[in-house]
DNA sequence: CAGGATCCCTTATGATACTG
DNA sequence: CAGTATCATAAGGGATCCTG
């Protein structure tokens, strides 16, 4: 259990800590759609469009979900142009590239990887 | 998509590009609970309730089957020793100790961004 | 002590249709 | 084009009880 006045205090980021800030930042890199996105963003400014072609298989109601988390969280920045038709482009903001070389560090690791763990889920199953 | 009908024989979450099993990789390290395992077992071996203390929060559910997930991805042992009380120990593999540096990674900018993320929602918010 | 088996509920996610 | 609104479903996860 948690102390309720701990709000008032500035401590260190515990990702332990369930309820932590920190701890909810884990939980949005490792969801499904935040790591493709930024993906897609990190090679530079997309439109939604862009970003829901290149992002195949997510839904409208998705993409404009995690854009909406990211750009929340100040990782994504997202310029509306009042054009005929619509346009709207979304880019990363400092700190959503910072976030870049870790999530290459992840699928570098997974790919590095992927072969052993298929091997060891077979022997696991056998 | 997909040109099957209705019928889910399969519980494959992979929502497209399928065949890449470092995909499913990904998702694993993404998940709330391994990160948090794999973090206690890298300062080293730890028994189950050892794990149930320090993974605050986790049910004995939850803990059961991310061990057991663990295990058959060849990132953690299991050993067990048939003495009274029962005793088992769970440790890292090379495989699973591999990933610590990108799990660190990870917390690390959790820790550092944190801040500036709050602020960012805050500004949001506002 | 370790964990399997259940039950149940909350949330996440997907498909689709609609609007500025 | 860029979303929003709504609905239905499935999966994640917790609580609890039980056994080797």
């Amino acid at each position: 259990m948690q102390r309720e006045d701990a709000v008032t205090e500035h401590p260190a980021f515990d990702p332990y800590d369930p309820g932590c800030p920190s701890r909810q930042l884990v939980d949005r890199i490792g969801d499904r759609w935040t790591v493709l996105v930024i993906g897609v963003l990190a090679e530079g400014p997309a439109r939604y469009g862009e970003l829901a072609t290149r992002v195949a298989g997510i839904s409208p109601k998705m993409l404009a979900q995690t854009l909406k988390a990211l750009e929340r969280d100040g990782l994504v920045t997202r310029e509306a142009f009042n054009t005929v038709p619509p346009r709207v482009e979304y880019a990363l903001t400092p700190s959503g590239a910072s976030l870049q070389p870790v999530l290459l560090a992840v699928s570098s690791w997974a790919r590095e990887h992927a072969g052993s763990v298929l091997q060891a889920q077979a022997a696991y199953d056998g």
